[in-house]
DNA sequence: CAAAATTCCTGACTGC
DNA sequence: TGCAGTCAGGAATTTT
């Protein structure tokens, strides 16, 4: 399922495909997709017409900017694709939801099985109003890189960005024991953590070499230093490798390729192979209603 | 058939 | 008793 790693692949190649098309016209086929409009119709009105000037994220969401100041945004929940095709004349995959048509030439289609991905169009917060902005973001930022969120009302509740915010391993630590909740359930509230799922959960995890279960108001500062590094750097290592594709699930890229870091997952879906630095079992159990996959021996 | 997992929502439990 | 914080569970969804 497209977690951070997976929605930065498809926004570096974004940048480069859709900046500066215009769009000519956008088909609906499904209307789920666009759930926050009263209606498809008016999802498209919003769209024809506008240039794409920017393809920002914050956390598992894509932001386009606009030329009028509004933006695209877009979500790709457990199963949405976003697909770039040549012409119109290339076949559609099943479950193809919106067809983004441009001027230019080219398509840019949102295909999504599952259907719990969604498109809106967001109007900017209007002059003068002060964004209100999660204390997540505000502690690891101090007023900093508010402009996503000014432009996106809707993403304003939005925990910091590991990859997008730079910030220090200090705030992280104020953030972090601000609460007192399991540190894998920290690390998937995207309200406190923008991006971060269950796959970069559990192997930020073991990297870390933390309990998906350790409280997290318990961690000494040593341990939390390393929650920190292993985070930025599990992301940034997964990025590089064009995020993950799991076997059963079907996380391609605009141009229909596979990533390849689920070839360098230590935990994930890795339940009774045995664990790469101490040979031991990696278990499986229940945390959230969610898979977790841990080394009982590497993990404390 | 159950499992996969996203966001959102509700109901229940805990500690102060 | 009330309240906030936390957590468990369910819905919506399709494919294997």
């Amino acid at each position: 399922m497209p977690e951070l790693p997976e929605v930065e692949t498809v926004r570096l190649q974004l940048s480069k495909e859709v900046v500066g098309r215009k769009i000519k016209a956008v088909a609906v086929t499904n209307g789920r997709v666009v759930r926050r409009h009263p209606s498809a119709k008016e999802f498209r009105t919003h769209l024809e017409g506008r240039v794409i000037k920017s393809v920002s994220r914050l956390g598992k969401y894509i932001v386009m900017g606009l030329d009028n100041g509004t933006s695209l945004v877009i979500h790709l929940g457990m199963s949405g694709q976003l697909r770039r095709a040549k012409s119109v004349r290339e076949v559609k995959e099943k479950h193809t939801h919106v067809v983004i048509a441009f001027t230019q030439g080219g398509e840019l289609r949102f295909v999504d099985p599952r259907t719990f991905g969604e498109m809106f169009v967001s109007q900017p917060l209007p002059e003068g109003t002060k964004p209100v902005i999660s204390p997540s973001a505000q502690v690891a930022m101090g007023g900093d890189g508010i402009v996503t969120r000014t432009a996106v009302p809707e993403l304003a509740s939005l925990g910091f960005d590991p990859v997008e915010d730079v910030m220090s391993w200090e705030r992280f630590a104020v953030v972090l024991r601000s609460k007192s909740i399991g540190i894998k359930t920290f690390l998937t509230d995207q309200d406190l953590v923008a991006g971060i799922g269950n796959i970069y959960a559990d192997e930020t995890l073991f990297a870390a070499g933390l309990r998906y279960d350790r409280a997290s108001d318990s961690l000494s500062t040593t341990e939390v230093r390393r929650l920190w590094r292993s985070m930025v750097e599990i992301l940034a290592e997964a990025i590089k490798h064009g995020g993950s594709t799991l076997a059963d699930e079907q996380f391609v890229d605009i141009f229909g390729k596979p990533g390849n870091f689920q070839n360098f997952h230590e935990v994930y879906a890795r339940e009774g192979e045995s664990c790469r630095r101490c040979r031991r079992i990696i278990v499986k159990v229940k945390n959230q209603g969610r898979s977790t996959f841990f080394c009982e021996h590497c993990q404390i």
